[in-house]
DNA sequence: AGGCTCATGTAACCGGTTACATGATTAT
DNA sequence: ATAATCATGTAACCGGTTACATGAGCCT
């Protein structure tokens, strides 16, 4: 398998826990670890068939009366070998690159004017605000982060979490610094103008 | 033109500057912008193609004869009007998801022990360092940013800059945080077993 | 002759998104 | 009836990456 494929190694990451369908796995990527990586449901079903496909799950259909049937997806050796492969061998350069369009439109605002861009970083403020109030509320439901008996997984969880918590606050700093710099330079270009007159 | 086609608005952006050729355009998108947006020379002489048809751009081949020749782009009004329509239009969201191969891959490393955890973190503390040394140089050979007389300009690519200083600082505090939180958790795990004996 | 910079592409692939489609079962 | 939850998909598209290919002109 090649560098990134994150989906379908979350899946088998997941699966390593319980045997699960693509609706019980689409819950979890849509719920708190969306911040990590969020997935379609789409997806998640396509790349259930694909490690079917390559061996690495089984399925199992399962029969329901109170509820339409399922198909349970099974982790299986192969794919066990296949996830710690990825977990050993970790790719730090993904985390380098900002790769981000915000920033591009950021770097361009330059052929706006002052006005406009304290518009922006106001709106971006608000926005991530707005988000991080919404984030610890979503954490409640999740009784998979119980699920584990394994104390260092919570751990590491948590360390998500903080990486999240971070990443918050810094670009509520940045945007913060960002809109004192403009005051500062828009006091400077009034300060020119009267002292043109 | 849809939602985040952010290197072909990248490529009109700097067009707005100047005539550009590809391989212009491949220097500038390989320099320290590369932080924000990296970009393959075979994607932007698609691009470039692609915004010619679209009518955002002209090309005129310049026959030069010390070096190959080159095909020059501008932008036209077509070009600038879309253009300052992403400009204005911010999309804020995509800043809001973390969504990380890296970070998906520490969700699950409590399946490993803790010195792989550790090992983990301390590579990632040094891959960070050195990328943050290599970045200073690498930005002292971009004539482009002096091109501009707009000092409105070169205050946002501040910004950018800004946000991948905090970024590193950020990633550099979490991830030394990890490491003291591991080391907690692997004193606790010591002491307990002490106890039981 | 060999390596560097300058210069431009094609083709295959890939992971992911968007939009759309279907249908069972339960609760109101 | 109808809305909500459970459950599973297909098809088209898209922006981007990887690998590969070519070749002019300069410097040593």
């Amino acid at each position: 398998m090649r560098k990134n494929m994150s989906l379908s190694h979350g899946i088998l990451g997941f699966l390593m826990y319980n045997k699960m369908s693509g609706y019980d796995l689409a819950k979890i990527f849509n719920s708190s670890i969306k911040m990590i990586w969020y997935a379609q449901n789409s997806h998640i079903y396509l790349e259930l068939k694909n490690l079917q496909k390559k061996g690495y799950v089984t399925s199992e259909e399962i029969i329901q009366h109170d509820k339409p049937n399922k198909n349970l997806y099974e982790i299986t050796q192969s794919g066990k070998d296949e996830f710690y492969t990825w977990l050993c061998k970790t790719d730090f350069s993904s985390m380098n690159m900002v790769k981000n369009s915000l920033l591009m439109n950021i770097f361009f605002t330059g052929n706006l004017d002052i006005a406009a861009s304290k518009a922006k970083f106001h709106q971006f403020i608000e926005e991530v605000q707005q988000k991080s109030i919404d984030l610890p509320n979503a954490q409640n439901d999740i009784d998979f982060y119980k699920s584990s008996q394994n104390p260092l997984d919570a751990l590491h969880w948590q360390f998500c979490a903080d990486f999240g918590n971070k990443y918050t606050q810094m670009r509520l700093e940045w945007a913060k610094e960002c809109l004192q710099k403009l005051e500062q330079f828009e006091q400077v270009e009034k300060s020119k103008e009267k002292s043109e007159i």
